[in-house]
DNA sequence: TTGAAAGCGCTAACAG
DNA sequence: CTGTTAGCGCTTTCAA
């Protein structure tokens, strides 16, 4: 059995009280009583019980993290940022992954809010108001998305598609298409509002291909439809799908970039490695972990709640070989 | 605030036991004074606080995971079985993520221990002793490790190399480079051995080229030894090392499989998208993390400890592009 | 079958 | 500065 608090005591000739004291506000306890506790305190191996202590003073320590997919390398990299800001300030957190399935979020949510002091929905997928409902009593950041007046951190994607796009038009494409990524992923909306809006003040002609899963498969099975569009570049709604992407342009026999420019999202590790190297819009995961964190401690500290906050993070985008000059136009290539 | 037991209790007319009893233990209530209470329950959208049951019973529901990098897809996979199958049993999951730190992997198990029912090591770095002592007194389970009587699941390394081998030696190939992972990893351990003793039994020259960090950069690092080694082959320790080792083999200008033939360990999901396509020995990523929540939540059961349990899980070679019948001996190429 | 009472381990008043 | 008391929300004897 784990030493309690009362096994301290007795071990300091102290009461339970001056234990909790001496160990959780050190400045309350008189230094020499304090080192008898911290002796017999390490000499029991004791820590107080985190579950016990939350049931009085109402926190926990503990974080919730819910993500659409864990093996999306951009959430395993979140998710590292989280970790790295949690700990950091001595919380754990609960991590749950709901494989793309809003109905799961929701019931997540209700599962972990129970017993975290807040939570993080990191690009969640459900409607907003099932979110704003069940979101009501908790502490509630969002990630990837803005709803309301709801806590967010968010990046800049339309800047980001800006970005990518003026690149390509620089390079003289003229005709350049957008894969898109679910319809349920606010990202995948931003991304597609900058991308139209860059496209309409720089002239660009930008062809949407349908919504496909945020997977390697679905760049797979986007790839045809982007060469019978007749587009000379594309960008993709992520890099998993953008690498989709390149290797059935790679079967198809498409070089890339000489046949296609192909531009991806987010920045993953894998993206420098393809081949080629994939030019990308970066996006600041680990930072934008810790930026969560960072709101959501601020919001359960002393002042409550400060007001609505919103963080906004730059992308920035990489080029690397997977983009080139625009080739001449081919006749017939729209059919 | 959330509703409590009294809130549910007094909507019910009722007091507070017999609402545990009819949420608990059903059969113990009669059924009409069972249903107001669940009527209650539902109204008020009583959900039970599981730190305060957990105080007295002594159980969380909470599993804790701990895992040495989420960004290797290997572990991403590893953890959404872990997920599914605590899930199913009504657990949560507390996870997090040592960066390859031993020493942060003990502190994570001192810091998660006292709030889990069990604790899951995957692929844990720490040596025996420390890993032994700290889990002393907490229900651990080991995946991908093995240390003395305790419980653990993990995946037939050495066969899976085996096959790995013998599929080289067939098409031929006569020196084959075994590219290594960490010294702390038990994996790597297991899978040189099993190299050694099949390419003993086979006849196969095996060249051990360095320890390198099981990343993609390790690969990168460790091509151009296995090229200066003279083998016609190499075996990376995983899939994200022998990416690593396919990226600077392009640079270099090296074909594969025509100039060396490679192949992975664990089959992540970007093994099948690479170009060439690389064969790999197949791990059963998810069924690993669904074992292991099993065997630690049977200890967790009625019976306690039921003595030692192991479980070992088949490898699978998959074989691919990466791999092909041995060029033609070149004079001097061991130089 | 149900209720009253005790207590899990801890912290927060309130005295002293 | 330290001890006593009460109680967080829940389950579990023990009686009724």
């Amino acid at each position: 059995m784990a030493p309690t608090i009362r096994d301290v005591a007795r071990a300091a000739g102290v009461s339970p009280a001056t234990v909790s004291r001496a160990l959780s506000m050190p400045e309350l306890v008189r230094p020499p009583t304090r080192a008898r506790v911290e002796t017999a305190a390490r000499r029991l191996g004791y820590h107080p019980n985190r579950a016990a202590r939350g049931l009085i003073t109402g926190r926990t320590g503990n974080l919730g993290l819910i993500v659409p997919d864990l093996s999306n390398p951009f959430f395993a990299s979140v998710v590292k940022g989280v970790q790295a800001a949690a700990r950091a300030a001595d919380h754990s957190v609960f991590i749950a992954d709901t494989d793309e399935v809003a109905d799961a979020e929701i019931d997540l949510m209700r599962a972990l809010a129970k017993q975290v002091d807040g939570l993080i929905l990191c690009s969640p997928r459900a409607p907003d108001a099932e979110l704003a409902a069940v979101g009501a009593d908790s502490t509630v950041v969002l990630m990837n998305r803005r709803v309301g007046e709801r806590p967010s951190v968010i990046v800049d994607n339309a800047d980001g598609m800006r970005q990518a796009l003026d690149h390509l038009a620089a390079l003289g494409h003229e005709r350049v298409a957008y894969v898109a990524g679910p319809r349920t992923s606010w990202s995948n909306d931003q991304r597609e509002r900058g991308l139209r809006a860059a496209a309409a003040a720089g002239g660009t002609e930008l062809v949407h291909v349908g919504h496909f899963p945020p997977q390697f498969e679905g760049g797979v099975a986007a790839a045809d439809l982007v060469l019978a569009s007749g587009a000379t570049a594309v960008i993709a709604y992520n890099d998993v799908v953008a690498l989709g992407l390149l290797s059935r342009l790679g079967a198809r026999g498409v070089g890339v970039p000489d046949g296609l420019s192909v531009v991806g999202c987010d920045d993953i590790g894998m993206s420098a490695m393809s081949q080629p190297a994939l030019t990308t819009v970066s996006v600041p995961k680990r930072s934008a972990g810790r930026a969560t964190v960072g709101l959501l401690l601020s919001m359960l500290g002393p002042g409550g709640e400060p007001g609505p906050v919103h963080r906004e993070l730059p992308t920035q985008l990489i080029v690397r070989g997977s983009t080139a000059v625009a080739p001449a136009p081919t006749k017939g290539s729209s059919r």
